[in-house]
DNA sequence: CTACTTGCAAAATATTTGCGTTATT
DNA sequence: AATAACGCAAATATTTTGCAAGTAG
């Protein structure tokens, strides 16, 4: 049995507080606002705990460090080309794309998962082109 | 201005003569059979170099190892979650989803890429369930 | 009390880099 | 001959782990 600790809780809230996709480091940095003495370590056991049992989702986008998201449900996501900004698209995602390929190339296929990438609007904004 | 060498030759012919998305370490171990006393970091370096000059193609998956493509057109990628293994989507992309989602999000998008994520042919004739 | 979790530090992995030497142009 | 690239080894960066002490159930 597995319990429950102010560690844990602290690293929980601060997931769900963001929809950055931030990195462990970036976690460990907000949690320590709370609980000063708080590793490294543990931030980093927690989260991989918690990827497992599934309560959050690791992620990798294009720079290979590994990214959490309290956000667990099926989405698509997009990356800006510039500053590398990760967002949510909050668009229902299309189950049929998976029977199509499927049927295609014979696979067994039970999802699938979108990067889109571009300019985001900060970015389109800021630059001039 | 750069130079032809025997390495990056040997690590290019490495790379295009599989579609298994392999990693540095994995170049590294087959170009050693043609040239023994090559180094890592050689490897490594060639690979960023030749990322970087769009030759080939660095990609992240759900392991957060950097792995390298020959195959440096777009094209959708499958997952096999029993045995790890990624293999391509021979199907051509649909363009029109960057369209459909830029018209939803405001987002300026340019491309974007598809994970399929599944059971391959092997691992769904070997494992009974 | 029991045993899961913590903090700390060391270890393990993956990747990058400085430097003196080698090879390509 | 000039200089890009190499091999080697050390340095970084990211993540994992062993262990003694702390804390939740």
């Amino acid at each position: 049995m597995y319990k429950k600790t102010r560690q844990k809780k602290a690293i929980m809230d601060v997931l769900k507080a963001t929809s950055s996709h931030p990195t462990a480091e970036w976690v460990y940095d907000q949690v320590k606002k709370e609980i000063p003495n708080i590793s490294l370590g543990t931030v980093y056991r927690n989260l991989k705990m918690m990827n497992d049992t599934g309560e959050i989702k690791e992620r990798y986008f294009r720079d290979g460090i590994g990214r959490f998201d309290a956000r667990i449900d099926n989405h698509y996501h997009f990356i800006c080309e510039l500053c590398g900004k990760i967002s949510d698209i909050n668009e229902p995602g299309n189950n049929n794309l998976n029977s199509v390929i499927s049927e295609k190339t014979g696979l067994y296929i039970n999802s699938h998962s979108i990067e889109f990438t571009g300019l985001c609007t900060e970015c389109m904004n800021t630059g001039e082109m």
